[in-house]
RNA sequence: GCGCGCGUGGUGGAAUUGGCAGACACGCCAGACUUAGGAUCUGGUUCCGCAAGGAUUGGAGGUUCAAGUCCUCUCGCGCGCACCA
């Protein structure tokens, strides 16, 4: 801690206000329905004191949203408060410019940390999440952001989580029906499952129903019993599979694709190996095409959509159909087939040798009795790669023949077919066609192991078409030859339609969500297992009723290295009455977060996972009504009311995780008509990282982290909020710089000096060495005697109205660093005027009042008191407006430039006509050696901007 | 390798979108007040030059009366993806 003396008592005045804001709950935010306190500030401005608030009465809503923060043990860091400063600063000017702004704050609580502790230390991780929690809240509430407390939650919360748990039913009780195109209840599948349809005529105009129902009513009776079942928890949006996935050893759960980086775990960069094992799954690659294209409606950063569109992977092409060699007996049987995937159908006529996965079903009954040793041994050692090896040991390809050999459909050449590890399992069909001359890949596989390479592409003039992969014109390729690539694409894609032998695909990267982990502190599955009369297993979900379902106390939380979790231990638990048993995986931590911005519109609900009225006021487009403000503003910032969260504010590591997965939960239930919006957060805003103040990335072992409690401790929290904001624009990312706090601390320190007497601060500073109570101590503070009751001065005003100005449009455009400069230059100005008039000076709090609250909040309430007037709430007065005709200058100063350089600059009338402007420069002496007894070629002049001579 | 983004003083960063480059802040220098300064206030501070003046937004070209801003090439940095057929 510095010795160096306050710039003025943020110590006082920041937990003063703090504990007014939370006495008064100032930053509720009011529902459709709910009663406004009398006297609340809110209620006061909108006539609404007292009174029961309606989506009529209420003015437009803003959303400001932060992703909320997994509460660790070691504290917050100061990246936190980068995004929730420019939130807070955001909802505190949407209040003022006359917004109902919701500003919510809540845990993501779930999570292997505190599991981990309880592992190790036998603390119930409930108890360690609690205790973070107190200490988050405690570093936030000391921010003094204006979140609405009243709506906190937590994912641990049983009263949360219930509803986890019953949008989890929702998934598993809904299939995606491919005619309407969209989440469907399953009762309509169950429903064209039977004898006699109930609601038959609300489906049978849907092909895929009725198909279905005339299919099944054809079946005997046997076939329907084993078909039914099947066939409903095969359409599920949560299923089970049996497969391999990705196992980390030393997390002891399996994990999501997205949570594997290069073949290690997201969490820890622990190795992740692949392994079959019976998992829950949801069904998001339904959901690939419009997470895909709904991209286009929301205003994200486009790096951030390119990541979206990137892990979805779409790709067209056609699967195109190989019959295998020697696999029919008699003439009249079909061949073995197989189907490749390639979004290159126009070379096809190149393709001189296929390669199928090794893990690919048909590899052991296409190999040959010669080549099986080698194709065994290969295949061994490909499953024994941990992905990580798999990638890095890419470098090389390597592979073994089958021996057999298929046909190729358009020229009936025999090509042979191969195994390797570079064709993957689960991309297309895992299998494709090579065409060494136009595929890098097979290009590198065709050289190693002399496979023949025939040119079907020719490229442009001058480039060499092996290994050209590029748009060209097809050659040596029958019908197609001499046709461009797109249209050679086309006509070889009707061909093969037409003889059955392909037809065009769409294929994702995208991957179905693996959901379930072996973990004890996540939300148990509302599932439960029988067997039927033939012993076999199946599941069905537990009635909303019996919702939340809490997991059982543990005496150990330790995973197990079998895969089987940590559930299944509490046989009390585990084994129901009925001789059924508990589903014991949990859900991942992502569950949690893929809906908790829905809660917050509604968090206290205990009927439903967020009533109907509040989600649409908050999230829909129902109230985009903006006129409906008393305070007699005009409505021009009041952009038209956007769908879902106005504005999103978090960290880009959450780009294909959270965020894809919250837009597929929200997508889920909008099809199923529980929400109004497709996508749930319009505006996304990333903020950048923060480095250590040697440029690193901070970290304990560099020992170059920044703790915020030693910051407010020794600058306020004031100076912390100002100079997260000042360091850049909000998106960079940017290095801490413990001078640069010092900068903005020393700005309020300027803005309390502008205000206050100097002689009263000297006073309250001696008194503040002997005991005083404190409310007392800063009433010792007495204002200036300079701020007066009167007219401000053109000069003042104009420098108030560039400074209303500048910070307005700053806001609007989340320039927060440069609306801080703008201040900055107001209080340079103002800290040399002989008179402040009392108005100009309230104005400018206004405008300080979202950066620095408590500084703003402190000044605002003395200015009323010292002239007798009550202070009305500063985080409801209305947002200044400023006039532009104040900031017309009357002579202004003109850059009088030679061909193109700077020579002079001149003053003129701001209505200098361009004849005047024209004879000013080149009447202008300094200018003048530069033109003179040269050719004046023309003259440019720009009113109110410069003016140019041109000469030779 | 592919995709996206970014290169401006000693430092963080400004620049109404083609019109006085370097706002604001840090740091540094000088001064004032002071027993003192790691408080505060005043002045200075892109570089070269005593000056006049010249140079300057990673580098090289180009368009334009005018380029940090637009175009082409190139170098460097950051992020994302990476055998996805």
């Amino acid at each position: 801690m510095s010795s160096s003396r306050r710039q003025y008592p943020f110590h006082l005045i920041e937990p003063k206000w703090q504990k007014t804001w939370e006495e008064q709950q100032a930053f509720r935010a009011f529902n459709p329905g709910e009663s406004v306190p009398e006297g609340h500030p809110f209620g006061i401005r909108y006539d609404l004191s007292g009174k029961i608030a309606s989506a009529e009465t209420l003015p437009p809503k803003f959303y400001i949203l932060d992703m909320f923060p997994y509460p660790s043990g070691t504290g917050l860091h100061v990246g936190h408060p980068e995004g929730y400063t420019a939130t807070d600063i955001l909802a505190r000017y949407r209040r003022a410019v006359g917004f109902n702004v919701l500003h919510p704050m809540g845990w993501d609580s779930f999570g292997l940390p505190a599991e981990q502790y309880a592992v190790k230390t036998g603390q119930h991780p409930r108890v360690t999440t609690e205790a973070n929690i107190a200490n988050f809240t405690r570093q936030i509430k000391s921010l003094g952001f204006s979140y609405d407390w009243s709506r906190e939650l937590a994912t641990t919360d049983p009263d949360y989580f219930k509803w986890t748990q019953w949008i989890f039913l929702k998934l598993y009780n809904s299939y995606f029906d491919p005619e309407w195109n969209k989440a469907t209840p399953i009762e309509f599948l169950e429903d064209a499952l039977s004898e006699q349809p109930k609601f038959k005529n609300k489906w049978q105009e849907n092909p895929f129903l009725a198909g279905t129902h005339n299919a099944y009513v054809k079946m005997s009776a046997k076939e329907k019993e084993l078909v039914r079942r099947r066939t409903l928890d095969n359409k599920r949006l949560a299923y089970v599979s049996e497969a391999p996935v990705n196992w980390c050893p030393e997390l002891g759960t399996v994990l999501a694709n997205e949570e594997v980086i290069d073949g290690k775990s997201e969490v820890g960069g622990f190795p992740v190996i692949r392994k079959p094992m019976r998992q829950w799954m949801l069904r998001i690659t339904a959901y690939a095409e419009k997470l895909l294209a709904d991209l286009d409606t929301i205003d994200w950063t486009d790096s951030l959509k390119e990541m979206q569109r990137n892990w979805i992977g779409r790709s067209e092409g056609a699967e195109v159909v190989f019959e295998i060699d020697g696999t029919r007996i008699r003439a009249e049987e079909e061949y073995e087939k197989v189907t490749v995937f390639t979004t290159r159908p126009d070379t096809l006529f190149g393709a001189t040798y296929m390669v199928l996965s090794p893990e690919h079903k048909l590899v052991r009954n296409i190999t040959t009795q010669a080549q099986r040793q080698v194709v065994e041994e290969y295949q061994k050692l490909t499953t024994s790669k941990s992905d990580l090896e798999r990638t890095e040991l890419a470098k090389e390809k390597t592979g073994v023949f089958t021996g057999s050999f298929a046909t190729n459909p358009v020229n009936r050449q025999r090509i042979p077919i191969w195994i390797a590890d570079y064709v993957l399992a689960s991309y297309g069909t895992g299998a494709i066609m090579a065409v060494p001359a136009h595929d890098e890949r097979d290009f590198e596989f065709a050289k190693k192991f002399d496979l023949p390479i025939v040119q079907v592409v020719e490229p442009p003039a001058g480039k060499d078409w092996q290994g050209f992969t590029d748009d060209g014109v097809a050659v040596n390729s029958d019908f197609i030859s001499g046709l461009p690539t797109q249209e050679a694409k086309k006509q070889i894609t009707k061909w093969l339609e037409d003889r059955r032998l392909g037809k065009k695909t769409i294929n994702y990267k995208l991957r179905d969500w693996l959901f379930s982990r072996q973990r004890y502190w996540g939300e148990p599955f509302p599932i439960i297992w029988k067997k039927d009369a033939a012993g076999n297993l199946y599941h069905e979900a537990l009635p909303e009723s019996a919702l939340p379902l809490l997991p059982p106390s543990l005496e150990d939380y330790k995973p197990t290295t079998d895969g089987r979790p940590p559930l299944a231990r509490a046989k009390d638990w585990l084994n129901l009455p009925d001789g059924s048993v508990r589903e014991t995986n949990t859900m991942p931590q992502w569950a949690g977060s893929c809906w908790y911005y829905l809660r917050y519109t509604d968090a206290k609900n205990a009927q439903s996972f967020v009533g109907k009225e509040a989600e649409n006021y908050w999230m829909g487009t129902v109230a985009a009504v903006c006129d409906r403000r008393n305070d007699g503003a005009d409505t021009a910032p009041l952009q038209k009311i956007t769908p879902g969260v106005d504005l999103y504010v978090g960290g880009t590591e959450h780009a294909v995780l959270h965020l894809l997965y919250a837009r597929f939960w929200h997508k889920v239930l909008f099809d199923l008509g529980y929400v109004s919006t497709a996508e749930p957060f319009y505006k996304l805003v990333n903020q950048g990282l923060i480095l250590g103040e040697d440029g690193q990335k901070m970290s304990k072992s560099r020992g170059n982290v920044v703790n915020p409690d030693d910051v407010i401790g020794e600058y306020g929290a004031d100076a912390f909020r100002l100079y997260e904001m000042f360091m850049g624009p909000l998106q960079d990312t940017k290095p801490w710089n413990t001078k640069g706090v010092e900068g903005v601390y020393r700005f309020l320190g300027r803005v309390w000096r502008l205000f206050v007497d100097e002689k009263s601060e000297t006073a309250f500073e001696q008194a503040e060495t002997t005991a005083q109570s404190k409310d007392e101590l800063l009433d010792l503070i007495l204002l200036d005697g300079a701020i007066a009751e009167i007219d401000a001065t053109p000069a003042q005003l104009k420098t108030l109205h560039a400074c209303i100005k500048k910070v307005t449009e700053d806001l609007d455009g989340m320039r927060f660093n440069t609306a801080i400069s703008a201040m900055m230059v107001f209080i340079n100005e103002a800290i040399t005027w002989q008179t402040k008039p009392l108005p100009v000076m309230k104005t400018f709090l206004q405008l300080l009042a979202p950066f620095a609250p408590h500084l703003a909040e402190e000044l605002w309430a003395r200015l009323h008191s010292t002239f007798g007037q009550t202070a009305p709430s500063l985080g409801y007065a209305p947002w200044p407006k400023f006039d532009a005709t104040l900031l017309v200058e009357s002579v202004i100063e003109i850059p009088v430039q030679v061909n193109g350089k700077l020579r002079d600059v001149i003053k003129v009338s701001v209505n200098a006509t361009v004849a005047e402007l024209e004879a000013l420069a080149l009447a202008n002496e300094k200018a003048k050696p530069y033109h003179e007894g040269k050719t004046i070629k023309k003259i440019i002049v720009v009113p109110k901007k410069l003016v140019n001579i041109v000469a030779a």
